[in-house]
RNA sequence: GCGCGAUUAGCUCAGCGGUAGAGCGCUUGCUUCACACGCAAGAAGUCACAGGUUCGAACCCUGUAUCGCGCACCA
């Protein structure tokens, strides 16, 4: 603790102090959490970045906002588990493996074979996968990464094939054929929730077929997918559309493809929007939802024209079969031009389904697939209707109702390798004729010639087991269910309302008390930050440039409840700026001598400026903790900023340094008095800045030598470090009377008041801030007097050269200026310009009449009077005196001057 | 179509019933013995629009407009 210490630079240069600092926490054990502990628990699990993942901004916000939670926990005595790790992202991971064996091999995965390829991604994760984790070890994140997880983890992977196993025997999990959502890049089944709609401009094709039982009748026909001609097998009508009725259970010629001209039912089907179109629908079951529908309730015959890459097979017919689907689509076209059955080509914008992870449209396709209905879905709703689980900000709460109202069963197996495996056998008959007798679903395999299903689980169906099975039984005893989860909005569905459920299911628990919802941070241009528009600064440039804590403090300030944010470096930089403040001020209290971080004020004797402070302190203390209390976390980082650059460094400071530097003995008790002040603020700021930036905090610590009563979770290895020290006690001034203080308060109000007044009366009249001038003060004396002290500190702040008391009004043809500790005038021994002093205050009686005027209009009103609070009334007579003295002053200062 | 946000100083955003705020940018002075990543002073706003409630509205209510997001539809 005692080390020798080298003078702090003038700037403040992160770098080393951020990982010699984070390298100390991590030797001596602070974020290792103890089950053992007495002490409260605080836990929160790390939404799982993807092992491919590189940090980004939205990370730094989420992973500050965590790692703010955590440290503050520690110093209010909780023993804190924040438990990382990362999820093995199916399709992302394998995509970049494969893209990987591509470039350099030139081969694809089934080249190497299920098991090679599997190892090749398992050296990819052990040589990439823990880059993000060292990237938020920069950042400061406070982990214990003792206990880091990753959802293929051996004891995790099986937990989740125990959860499938479990499921399916308690008939959640069923095997079927459906219409899925395919993308033909992954070349595997989607959830609903992966798939991203997105406007397309198209077109809206119309075209003409002739009804084969009546020569003559033309049936029109819109469609966007013409390509999927080949797959109709009937067209419907509404039953109830006049226009048509009558020709249902005749047929038309399907134009394509051309050698098969099949005829089509023409059947009814009130699915059919008349209003849409021409009111006549191509049915196309293999390949729309809709129309697959329409297909079981009327027989129909499923064609599937598509190959899983999208593009077409051979029952597409000569000429398509192995088009793309969008080479096809304009192929179509051209043939149904040449057989001049096109009537129309409407541009059209509709919505397309997008694959969230290959940003392609995806392809509604039929497969087998397994599926699950969600356990627990009613709980899940009460838990967050009834409040056992907080939304922050609460609007997401209707979001989250919404979606469990109209819940879809969810689609969990992937056509991947990379992932859990299906625990499911099948014996080598079923494998033949595709049945699913006789399968059996359990972890092992049943022994020779079964074999398991070749599909893996969606990567979502590992991560919402996450906040419990990431524990063993002696940490999820101790800290679960965790106390908060911190995460965007735009895994809402994906992760926070399926994790409730699992946790529901698997601990008869909630697995998280709140939930906070950070928002998005998007570009200066309002876009949404992403790999692929290159728009995303590297938070890692950021850091070498500004620092980790001035990234945090810069990020977290600009961060309001549940908003997105606008990205600006520019924010960043006053992070640094304010760190640098920081440095500094701490720099000039070290000048000042040896530092305490507790001293004991009770026997001290006050000035009033500093008694001023304490109480601004208290307050800002006590808005802070009610801005934790529902985690509106850019109100801390505003009320610290504020305080400490505003209060302590403008004000405090400044007014100190005449008694600071008093050669006066008489002065010397005050001196103390100042320099104990500084120490309690100092230390009290450095605590409670501490969740927001821990290494500069801590750095600052260590260099003032304070040391300070410790959290009752400290011990050990974890003592003596700022991160487990108490924060500042509540109430500084207990041993001072309310009259006392209040009355140092408006002093001192007064006497900042009227050097700010006095310094905008110099800069009026141009005096070169160098130049010293004597100043007149009349003292209105309702303040008590203007001590020598105060006199010293205006001096000092309005860099006057004397301040002279006098009784009566101030001087004719003077400068003045009424302030709130009385007349002051700026003798100037008639360098001033009558002319421009005349005008100066001209202007200002316009002013303070036109404020006059507006209270005057209020207090003249029976009714505002009458309903007004006292308060409010008080306030407003009080403005009218104000007001009212000025003027006065204003016109008699303007008769001085002719 | 339904729901949710946003609209305040040139820019980024706070404020959400009692005299319109911050930072940046801008103007003017300052190499003042902690800090130019700084200090001091200043200019700058019909708080999107229209109604309503209220003694009083940026704030509450009802509409409208523009932008964004989500859900549904999507032939």
């Amino acid at each position: 603790m005692s080390e020798h210490l080298p003078e702090l630079s003038t700037a403040y240069a992160p770098a080393d102090v951020e990982s010699s600092w984070y390298a100390r926490w991590c030797d001596s054990g602070c974020f290792t959490a103890d089950p053992t502990s007495q002490a409260p628990a605080y836990s929160i699990v790390i939404p799982p970045p993807n092992v491919t993942g590189i940090l980004t901004l939205g990370h730094v916000l989420n992973n500050t906002l965590q790692d703010i939670l955590a440290r503050r926990a520690r110093q209010t005595g909780h023993e804190v588990l924040w438990l990382p790790g990362t999820d093995h992202a199916g399709i992302a991971t394998q995509t970049v493996v494969e893209r990987q064996l591509r470039k350099e091999e030139k081969k694809t995965r089934h080249d190497l074979g299920r098991e090679a390829f599997l190892a090749k991604v398992w050296e990819w994760k052990e040589k990439h996968g823990g880059i993000i984790i060292g990237q938020l070890k920069k950042l400061g994140a406070s982990c214990d990464w003792s206990r880091e997880r990753f959802t293929m983890d051996e004891a995790y992977a099986r937990k989740v094939q125990e959860v499938f196993v479990d499921l399916h025997k308690k008939g959640l999990i069923y095997r079927g054929k459906r219409m899925v959502n395919w993308c033909p890049v992954s070349l595997t089944a989607l959830s609903d929730e992966e798939v991203i709609p997105k406007k397309q401009k198209g077109y809206l094709y119309h075209f003409k077929l002739e009804v084969v039982e009546a020569p003559g009748t033309w049936l029109e026909i819109a469609t966007t997918r013409p390509e999927t001609i080949m797959g109709d097998t009937a067209i419907a009508v509404n039953p109830m559309d006049q226009r048509y009725a009558h020709l249902i259970g005749q047929h038309v010629r399907r134009p394509l493809p051309l050698n098969v001209e099949a005829l089509l039912p023409i059947i009814g089907d009130e699915a059919v929007d008349f209003e849409f179109g021409t009111g006549v629908l191509k049915v196309t079951p293999a390949h729309d939802k809709a129309d697959y529908e329409i297909g079981l309730r009327h027989n129909l015959p499923v064609i599937d024209i598509m190959n899983a890459n999208g593009t077409l097979n051979d029952l597409a017919g000569e000429g398509f079969a192995g088009l793309d689907r969008f080479e096809a689509r304009m192929e179509a076209v051209e043939r149904l031009k040449e057989l001049g059955l096109l009537t129309k080509e409407d541009p059209y914008e509709n919505n397309v389904g997008f694959s969230e992870r290959a940003d392609v449209p995806v392809e509604p396709r039929l497969s087998e697939q397994w599926f699950l209905k969600y356990p627990k879905t009613l709980e899940a709703r009460d838990a967050v209707r009834k409040g056992l689980i907080r939304f922050f900000p609460d609007r997401w709460e209707k979001v989250y109702d919404h979606w469990l109202e109209n819940i879809q069963d969810w689609c969990i197996s992937r056509q991947l390798w990379w992932g859990h495996r299906i625990p499911v056998w099948y014996p080598a008959e079923s494998l033949a004729t595709g049945t699913t007798e006789g399968i059996r679903v359990q972890i092992e395999s049943p022994g020779e010639g079964w074999t398991q299903d070749p599909d893996v689980l969606d990567t979502w169906f590992s991560s919402w087991l996450w906040a419990h099975d990431t524990m063993d039984e002696a940490v999820r005893g101790k800290f679960y269910p965790t106390s908060v989860l911190v995460t965007g909005p735009d895994i809402i569905f994906f992760w926070v309302a399926r994790m409730i459920m699992a946790g529901l299911e698997y601990t008869g628990e909630i697995p998280f008390r709140d939930v906070y919802f950070t928002g998005i941070i998007r570009d200066k241009t309002g876009r949404k930050m992403s790999k692929s528009l290159g728009n995303s600064p590297d938070p890692l440039d950021l850091i070498a440039k500004y620092g980790a804590d001035g990234l945090r403090f810069g990020i977290i300030r600009v961060a309001p409840q549940g908003q997105d944010i606008k990205f600006d470096e520019k924010q960043i930089e006053e992070g640094r700026n304010f760190a640098n403040k920081l440095w500094n001020a701490v720099r000039f209290r070290e000048m000042q001598g040896p530092a305490t971080a507790s001293p004991d004020l009770t026997g001290l004797e006050l000035p009033e400026i500093a008694i001023h402070l304490l109480e601004r302190f208290d307050t800002m203390h006590a808005a802070l903790r009610g801005a934790y209390a529902d985690y509106r976390f850019h109100e801390v980082a505003g009320l610290l900023y504020d305080f400490f650059w505003g209060d302590y460094c403008d004000w405090f400071v400044e007014a100190a340094k005449p008694i600071l530097y008093s050669q006066s003995d008489e002065d010397s008790s005050a001196k103390a008095a100042i320099l104990a002040t500084m120490d309690v603020v100092l230390s009290g700021i450095l605590r409670l800045l501490h969740p927001l930036m821990p290494h500069l905090t801590e750095e600052l610590w260590r260099h003032l030598g304070y040391t300070a009563a410790a959290s009752a979770s400290a011990w050990g290895a974890r003592n003596g470090f700022l991160l487990y020290t108490q924060p500042p006690e509540e109430n500084h001034l207990s041993g001072v009377s309310h009259e006392r203080i209040s009355a140092a308060a408006a002093s001192t109000k007064a006497l900042y008041s009227a050097v700010h007044a006095v310094r905008n009366l110099r800069a009026e009249f141009k005096i070169p801030s160098k130049q010293q001038v004597r100043f007149l003060l009349a003292s209105k004396g309702d303040l008590g007097e203007f001590t020598k002290l105060q006199s010293a500190i205006f001096a000092a702040l309005t860099r006057a050269s004397a301040v002279e008391l006098i009784t009566g009004s101030a001087p004719a043809g003077t400068p003045s200026i009424l302030t709130d500790i009385g007349t002051i005038s700026m003798p100037l021994e008639g360098l001033i310009d009558l002319e421009a002093e005349r005008a100066r205050v001209t202007t200002e009686i316009a002013k303070v009449e036109a404020e006059l005027e507006k209270v005057n209009a209020k207090l003249a009103d029976q009714s505002f009077v009458e309903k007004v609070p006292a308060a409010v009334l008080e306030d407003h007579r009080l403005r009218h005196t104000k007001w009212s003295e000025k003027l006065e002053t204003l016109k008699t200062t303007l008769k001085t001057l002719g």
